[in-house]
RNA sequence: GGCCCGGUAGUUCAGUUGGUUAGAAUGCCAGCCUGUCACGCUGGAGGUCGAGGGUUCGAGCCCCUUCCGGGUCGCCA
């Protein structure tokens, strides 16, 4: 009995039913999928989260009331009925659904509900449909096989996590969703306080603060599903709030938090798509990533490693490539017939949009070598350019010339660019691996400062603390991030627990003490305590979903996802509210409200 | 904030150089049909062409503005 309700009786779900059930009296409650109507018979799809059966209206079985009811069927009304499971004739299986090989005669049925028209297809049929839409009735969506599958999957994923977490000796704490806002970083969501006129709480980008000072708080190993939140535009992989399993440890070192990590993906690889995955996992430094990748996520599924030609260019007699100060390059092995000119155009427009300011080539086809550029270089030169670059006749080679931040950008996008178009990635793959020795800072142009790359509680290598006062930009942190097919999984550190260390890093990152204090404080007086040594790491499950479904978008893995421009069109929210509500916080709204603008 | 793509029946789409009453499929409604499984057959209803403005004798189509959805750059410690 899957529901012990006296009232909706529920023997089996309708897609367990099997040639074994043949002759056994069952009770199913579902939606009606489709029925087809042929005149003394009417055959019905019944649906629930497990699949479809085929019921039966006969009149001769079920009398002439039932089979009015079943003549009254429509898509999405909700049925309960019982009747008996009977093996169909060979001629009549239906090989395309679970339950093909059996149907149930219906003896008595019961309308629960009826339904309108419903605006959407619940089925796998019309993948393409209208997005919005399909967010507008995402309830109705969810009745779709994938999403309960998606749904199932997610579970299990998260069910996994908590068990393996438990297993490794880890305690799940929750934390604060009203905290405190974090001005460095992303842009926080806020919410007004009522109590404190003119003050806010923020919704938490991480837990990362409160992580840290359960490490002060003896914990010695945290974790959490933790939702966090972020007031950010969204892409296909960004959503304004996602869930992170995020977890600290004390008296640590890098490799002791990797392991723990490496450990759950093991674990959840094996839960929820059986595959075995090797520990340890394969490392590779920040710097190897950006130079043979130009990206910290790079997906590694496919080839076409990017070559540093500044060395050459220097007197290559090609001035562009002269007066830059770096020149990179890629090969893209055996396209020559794979693209053509105006391809190659597209591409020279592609990686402008990454501050490119073009795109030089070099196509080696079997009618010759073209290349807009070879006319300045010298046959030695050539010759020299040809070794470097690996390249053979039937190769592309395209080349950008820039500062290292613009080159290593626009290649590294258009080495996935190329990926995509050439089909160059091998889906049925995963690659899982770790990129190790972060910079601890980051210049930024727009601020004219050091900013901290992952967060300001990050430690240095120890090996490069002699690099702080000399050359910061130089220098490395205990800061790892771990990269499955292209995408960041997540990313996590061992933390600064020297007081006089932290204070540097905010020295570093330009930020005053006083005003250090003023956000920090709390956090600077606790690390008085004895602070443990401590790390941690923190991964998005939403992301990990994304990949092991291979989904195209983090609104395929949520049961209700944001649309672009984070509003809800299923709630209609953010919307607004009434005015006693604002005045309550304390808040005047300045601008007009929206949808009173073209009044 | 920038750029690109899209918005026509409940749904997915077509719609020619700007020209009569905007079409198809599917869904919906009605009738017929006892082995269908994308059931079939007959008939019917269904449209603010996202919205507003402009050009024109005439706009789904051209122009401007704007709204909505998707993607992306910036942004995302």
């Amino acid at each position: 009995m899957t529901n012990p309700s006296k009232a909706f009786p529920r023997s089996q779900y309708c897609g367990e039913l099997r040639p074994g059930h043949a002759g056994q009296q069952v009770q199913l409650c579902g939606w009606v999928q489709r029925s087809r109507n042929l005149g003394g018979l009417i055959f019905v799809w019944l649906r629930d989260k497990t699949g479809l059966v085929q019921l039966v209206f006969d009149e001769t079985i079920c009398g002439k009331e039932l089979f009015a009811l079943g003549e009254s069927l429509r898509g999405e009304y909700v049925l309960s009925a019982e009747g008996r499971v009977s093996l169909r004739a060979p001629e009549a299986v239906n090989a395309k659904i679970e339950t093909g090989e059996i149907e149930v005669f219906v003896q008595k049925a019961a309308l629960l509900n009826s339904s309108q028209t419903p605006p959407i297809y619940i089925d796998e049929d019309h993948p393409d449909e209208n997005e919005a839409l399909r967010l507008k009735y995402r309830y109705l969506e969810l009745r779709k096989p994938s999403m309960q599958a998606m749904l199932r999957l997610r579970s299990k994923l998260t069910q996994t996590l908590r068990s393996y977490m438990d297993g490794q000796n880890f305690i799940e704490v929750e934390t604060p969703i009203l905290t405190k806002s974090t001005p460095e970083g992303a842009r926080d969501y806020l919410v007004p306080s009522r109590v404190h006129p003119g003050e806010f709480y923020a919704l938490p980008q991480s837990p990362q603060i409160y992580k840290q000072l359960l490490m002060l708080g003896g914990c010695d190993r945290y974790f959490q599903l933790a939702r966090c939140f972020r007031d950010e535009d969204s892409r296909a992989d960004r959503q304004p709030e996602f869930t992170q399993c995020d977890l600290e440890m004390s008296f640590v070192e890098p490799a002791d938090v990797q392991a723990v990590v490496e450990g759950a993906f093991q674990a959840v690889f094996a839960a929820v798509k059986g595959a075995e995955i090797q520990l340890p996992l394969p490392r590779m430094t920040w710097r190897q990533a950006m130079d043979e990748y130009g990206s910290d996520k790079p997906d590694r599924r496919f080839g076409l490693k990017l070559k540093n030609l500044s060395d050459w260019a220097k007197d290559c007699g090609f001035s562009v490539f002269e007066g830059a100060p770096q020149v990179r390059g890629l090969n893209a092995k055996g396209c020559a017939g794979r693209l053509s000119r105006k391809e190659i155009d597209a591409l020279g427009e592609f990686v402008k949009g990454f501050k490119a300011k073009g795109l030089a080539w070099m196509s080696l086809g079997a009618d010759g070598v073209r290349s807009p550029f070879l006319k300045f270089l010298s046959e030695e030169k050539a010759a020299e350019l040809k070794g470097l670059m690996d390249a053979e006749e039937g190769d592309v080679l395209f080349f950008v010339a820039d500062r290292q931040s613009v080159v290593l950008q626009s290649l590294g996008q258009l080495r996935l660019e190329l990926g995509r178009r050439l089909q160059l990635i091998d889906q049925g793959k995963d690659d899982l691996f770790w990129v190790t020795e972060f910079p601890l800072l980051e210049w930024s142009e727009e601020d004219q400062r050091f900013m901290a790359m992952h967060h300001p509680f990050t430690s240095p290598m120890d090996e490069d603390l002699p690099l702080v006062g000399s050359n910061p930009g130089g220098v490395r942190a205990k800061a790892y991030d771990l990269v499955l097919n292209g995408l960041e999984m997540g990313s996590g550190s061992i933390r600064i627990h020297k007081p006089e260390v932290q204070e540097e890093m905010f020295r570093l990152i330009g930020l005053p003490h006083d005003l250090a204090w003023e956000r920090f404080g709390f956090l600077l007086e606790a690390f008085r305590y004895g602070v443990p040594p401590h790390g941690g790491f923190a991964f998005g499950i939403d992301r990990l979903m994304m990949a092991l479904t291979r989904a195209n978008s983090l609104r395929d893995v949520l049961a209700f996802p944001k649309a672009s421009n984070g509003a809800c069109l299923m709630m209609d929210t953010p919307s607004s509210v009434q005015e006693e509500q604002l005045s309550a916080l304390h808040i005047a709204i300045l601008q007009a409200q929206p949808g009173e603008a073209d009044l």
